[in-house]
DNA sequence: AAACTTATACTTAATTTGAGCATATGTACG
DNA sequence: CGTACATATGCTCAAATTAAGTATAAGTTT
């Protein structure tokens, strides 16, 4: 115990550094992400992701940068390093001997003008992949029609009373089913329990059991899968990026230089998952001086039209937590 | 292009994974932090950390509880992941040819009651690092004797005018020289820009610099120095946690099972660095459901008795986010 | 008993938030 | 041309929250 801080050089053996990369933008009003089409050994779509290479690699960051621009051409801008994964089996190919592979996860924002196609990467809707997240034409109906059942079974089927109880928590936590407000924020909470209950793919893929078994039956499976823990990674992303759209001002990451305030307010729905009072969303970002006018106008709208804005960069200079700090307003649940 | 998704190993040769602790707990209204005390090798004292193991441990908590159980007999309870830091020459040894160290950082509480000194391990104090963090008894002397002067020195010393700008703006936003409030939170953002200007012993230590030679004349360095970048990794944590008291009820991670309000006060301010009103931050716990009173007295006070509290854990899954949600008064800057 | 320390209840004004009304200014289409 | 419709924008209003007190209670110290 006294030694303990002498040379201990690499007792560890087998361990990788993967940088995977959570890459966002929004066009029309959606959310999107970016991902790598399946190779031949991998059966599902999933992040960008490569090694890190301490060698080439000055920082995480930029060797993360590196991968993205080889595998994408695209280049990075807003770059937040999110959460590093490693629990054992993240890839099941670690049962059959393989190394143990540690992710370190980021969370990237980039402008719809920025998307070039190249080959093989593609952008994917991000609420196809979590559909009881998006919120902005009410309670999904996957919820009531699927997800709350199955949820409701599963803590009617805990063996014992505080075993129940734990379990019932757990789910009005994280899908409101008490009558609490629902919270966007808890994105991973949720993917987490819906991985438990076994009512996401990767579950019973990652429990060895034949795919096509449960399927078969009715349709149990909630959202689209993603390869190994990709989607544990994206829900991380999609909750940490909902939380800090509220006080920093990321949100003109993944804007045009100069918009409309209502394309402004679409772009924090899309990413949120609700709906903004139209009235005070305007206040908040003038109040806040978030935003400055430039005096053009925009005709798009098929309405009155708009005046363009820019976001006012000095405004991280003035305030404590300059950010769209707006209640989402979700509608009640039906029922 | 379209092979790289096929099996690629590790390429990646030399990295290691230590896992870092920063443990806090609060004694006497003092914040504290666990420091192995330096051995053979190490000039300086630092946190606890061991290399992760793919091999036993099952996931990196799991490895970092063990670490600490077996270096310092402490059982953690609350577990926050960090940060991932891997930039270059972060272990000055790494210039020697070492292997590259990729650190895991972790964030602990644990409450006074379970501090058992196992040998070589010790509470250091928090502020001893960070004396410019401490506003509890107002603007500490050290920021305007030698931080605000070096600082302003710095921004004047810049070649090119925008360079000078971007330096001004740095310096505002980290230490408020501008007349901004002071965040509390930007802990981190601190170190960083002393570090940058010099004003840490860390910094011209890494630099190569011969350390007696600065500390022979004027005194420019601020606040004790830790081993290698484990100063950074506290700021990090610092920051995090006075962030986190907010809106999660993590203080109380640090109580002990009853206490009075006035205690649970002195702790926050100990962890925010900022006096707290009293009447509001008891109207708000109480507001908020945070606590319960027991019904007992305490008769340590001095004063009149104060009714004991204990932390009412079913608000968790009451409140969107139950947390100490209090302004930190922070008294004005001299001059 | 007087001075001091701490606890706790209550008041008040300013600010922020949530929700909605009213009106302006354009397009689409009969 | 006129009516319906869509969007933009200014403004009001009540409720809730926040910041900063005053007032009083109930102990200890000297």
């Amino acid at each position: 115990m006294t030694t303990r801080h002498s040379e201990r050089t690499s007792t560890a053996s087998g361990v990788v550094i993967d940088l995977s990369a959570a890459i966002v933008t929004v066009t029309d009003e959606e959310p999107k992400i970016l991902l790598v089409r399946p190779a031949d050994m991998a059966p599902r779509p999933g992040l960008p992701f490569g090694p890190f290479d301490p060698t080439g690699h000055r920082t995480l960051e930029e060797g993360l940068r590196a991968w993205v621009e080889e595998q994408t051409a695209l280049h990075l801008g807003y770059v937040e390093q999110l959460y590093t994964f490693g629990d054992r089996f993240r890839d099941p190919k670690e049962r059959a001997g393989g190394p143990r592979p540690v992710s370190v996860g980021y969370l990237a924002l980039v402008r719809q003008t920025a998307l070039k196609d190249a080959g093989d990467s593609i952008w994917g809707d991000w609420y196809r992949y979590f559909p009881w997240e998006d919120w902005r034409s009410g309670a999904p109906t996957i919820i009531d029609s699927l997800i709350a059942p199955a949820l409701t079974e599963w803590v009617d089927s805990a063996t014992s009373k505080p075993d129940r109880n734990r379990r019932r928590e757990r789910v009005n936590l994280a899908f409101s089913l008490g009558g609490a407000a629902w919270d966007n924020e808890r994105v991973l909470d949720r993917y987490e329990l819906l991985y438990e209950v076994g009512l996401v793919f990767e579950a019973s893929f990652d429990a060895g059991a034949d795919p096509s078994d449960k399927l078969a039956g009715t349709q149990t499976h909630t959202g689209a899968a993603l390869t190994k823990d990709h989607r544990r990674i994206l829900a991380t992303a999609m909750g940490r990026l909902r939380a800090k759209i509220k006080y920093r001002p990321v949100i003109f990451e993944l804007m045009a230089p100069t918009f409309t305030l209502l394309q402004l307010q679409r772009a924090v729905e899309a990413l949120s998952g609700g709906r903004l009072h139209k009235q005070n969303f305007r206040r908040l970002v003038a109040h806040e001086g978030l935003v400055e006018p430039t005096g053009h106008i925009s005709g798009q709208t098929g309405g009155r039209p708009a005046e363009l804005f820019r976001f006012r960069r000095e405004v991280v200079h003035e305030r404590p937590a300059p950010g769209v700090r707006v209640a989402v307003q979700v509608s009640k649940r039906a029922g």
